[in-house]
DNA sequence: CGTATACTTGACCTCCATCAACTGTTGTGG
DNA sequence: CCACAACAGTTGATGGAGGTCAAGTATACG
């Protein structure tokens, strides 16, 4: 059985982030010291505890060690939207514009420990040019993130709740197997039914029943918190899903641990 | 009438992008000059053309003078999804890191005119020290786009059409509003019901029955090219429309045209 | 055990899409 | 100046995707 939040094999516990920003840009010996070096403040929240508020002025800047949170708001009559899911090695508040206000409310969907980034956001930002590769990889992370809100567009305007759905999955899973927490079928997914509706803009009863439907047609099963695609490449096929381009002629980090069209 | 493309009052085409750049921070007289100058290398395309195309590497960041375009995506089966409008005074592609590929077609909605913004991108992010105010408007901007993204992410997972409708003509009045190109209730929107329904994820039948149901409820008039929000009030309250947060306590530009409940 | 929380299922209804036709409105060329 | 495309907007009829309501059944947890 997976667990929610496998801790990474090494024994870091901010190993995830350093594995993340490798597969964004080249990490020196150098700067992963500084990065690993942030798993000595940690701090653990349970599920539902608020991680950044909305309009509060933006403490530290945080990156997920582990367990998942999610960037959503709420309407003034409860009805609420997820932008974003935030999982291990993923930063939160990590923006080089002095931002003023959030936008968003950030909340735990689990227990998560997140450990301060701040000595991440001084080097990228303010001494970029000694650490060059922590630079540009926070950059990248940038633009994968408005990458992916604008799919999220996408999905939300010209998708049907089976296209979503899909999208959605695999999406994560592209996410979670950079920091080596997914295989090519089989990732954790601790969300419920209610959260997976709040960020596909569906009601809690039709996710059931998509969910039902990819069951049926044997392109998943879902258990103990934990997803299995059993035929990825149809899923790809039926929603039209695509990898964020390739971040640059030469400068990729990590090899893919797969392609959009993984061989099954 | 109203005409699409209103030059602003001043000589200078490029006087729009100063206004939006003032109501973000402030400009001092060498920085409002290097915008003006910008002015000068104008170019002019027919509506439908293609701005910015998907996965092109970035060519030089362009400044709107004059004109409405839209960012979007197609879909393989010929769906289409609108992100966001780009109106007069707007920049596109304008973005800090070195975005080896935009993750969005720009198109011209009407005949657009365009100015190379190179020289504002080199002021704020290669000489950020020397142009203050260039730098922090320009990044203002960003949290702004990115404030819209989310909002229109909003609105296309948890708003009815109606709700869409009413919020998305506020955010355009107030876009408008910036720069000069609306008053309280009356603004151009020189759009077709069809590119209405791509960025609301809506049909087109939809979007004109919509229209129809607003105007009948004496809440809008649209001819020409131009809308008038009868009451404006009533479709912020309807809509749950509310300008993005305060920009920071002390370094506001402009006071602004109106709140986000204008005393109508 | 018993209570809370998540998931499941059925019945019903509504919002919105689709299809198809029709009505302006431009603008262009004969 | 009119004919006629071409396009944007309008309208009705119909159906389907997905919402809502209500009641059930696991499953976890103290």
């Amino acid at each position: 059985m997976f667990k929610a939040d496998v801790r990474p094999i090494g024994s870091n516990p901010a190993e995830v982030v350093l594995r993340r920003l490798r597969s964004l840009a080249p990490i020196s010996e150098r700067e992963a010291s500084l990065v690993l070096a942030m798993g000595a403040q940690r701090q653990t929240l349970p599920a539902g505890a608020e991680i950044f508020g909305q309009g509060h002025l933006v403490g530290r800047p945080k990156v997920l060690l582990s367990g998942w949170a999610c960037r959503c708001r709420v309407l003034p009559d409860g009805r609420r939207q997820i932008f974003t899911f935030v999982v291990p090695g993923d930063a939160v508040g990590l923006c080089s514009r002095p931002d003023p206000v959030l936008q968003t409310t950030t909340i735990a969907l689990t227990k998560v420990i997140t450990a301060d980034a701040s000595p991440l956001a001084e080097a990228a930002f303010e001494r970029g040019a000694e650490f060059e590769g922590l630079c540009q990889a926070v950059s990248v992370a940038g633009a994968l993130d408005e990458a992916s809100l604008l799919d999220h567009i996408v999905r939300l305007g010209r998708q049907t709740a089976y296209e979503r759905m899909a999208h959605l999955l695999l999406e994560l899973r592209w996410r979670l197997s950079v920091v080596g927490l997914a295989s090519e079928r089989r990732f954790p997914l601790p969300l419920t039914q209610e959260v997976l509706a709040d960020a596909l803009g569906l009601s809690i009863v039709h996710v059931n029943r998509t969910l039902q439907q990819l069951r049926r047609e044997g392109l998943l099963e879902m258990r103990a918190g934990a997803v299995e695609l059993l035929k990825p490449e149809v899923l790809v096929a039926a929603s039209d899903f695509r990898l964020p381009l390739p971040v640059s002629e030469d400068e990729a980090g990590d090899e893919d641990v797969f392609r959009a069209s993984p061989s099954a």
